[in-house]
DNA sequence: TCTCTATTTAGAGAATCTTCTAAATACCAT
DNA sequence: ATGGTATTTAGAAGATTCTCTAAATAGAGA
């Protein structure tokens, strides 16, 4: 979707770490949760805003919903940035 | 600084079309608010925001305060957005 | 079906953000 | 010095954000 959402999701310190540790792999809301000094209603929170701005898919599996990394908008916010950086004159 | 800040600079609409202004060149803050349905007041509180960031510098000449893109900052971000996008392993 | 676990939703409070108006500062030119 | 232009600072109002507690939903297993 638009930039707005993608940006204002990387913008909060816990979400930012909560991608960090969905690098290393597939995780549950609630493991996710444990590695927060928060409740778990917080991380949920976290994770919707997220998946509102396609950085991250679920799936659930059992009672579990398993939060994955989607990369291909974190590709997009770097070509925004590599335009902003580099094109000297792109958008007319 | 921290990515705190820097993302959080990005995070805002305004924000991120001033500095696509200032992608084509350096620009005082009274040009950069002509582009804009907004007080000077409230532009001077956005270049704030972005210099704190550091993604931008001034400099004065005359009584005109020139603001231009620090393409160094957007670089670093993209770092942190390719290594959250590549390395699947890389933060023991 | 009943109960237990995992997660989300709803609602509220505190903090932060964005914008304005009005006033202050800084600097140039006369 | 005085006046004018460019920009920032201060203070306040309204909107948004983050967090919590409590309640709701969804599904698994006995």
């Amino acid at each position: 979707m638009g930039f707005a959402e993608t940006f204002k999701a990387l913008s909060d310190p816990v979400r930012r770490d909560i991608l960090t540790l969905l690098k290393k792999g597939t995780l549950s809301a609630g493991e996710i949760g444990g590695h927060f000094d928060m409740t778990g209603a917080t991380i949920s929170y976290h994770l919707s805003i997220l998946k509102k701005a396609d950085l991250v898919f679920e799936n659930k599996q059992k009672n579990f919903i398993y939060y994955e990394l989607n990369t291909s908008v974190v590709e997009e916010v770097m070509l925004w940035l590599a335009d902003l950086k580099g094109g000297n004159d792109h958008e007319s």
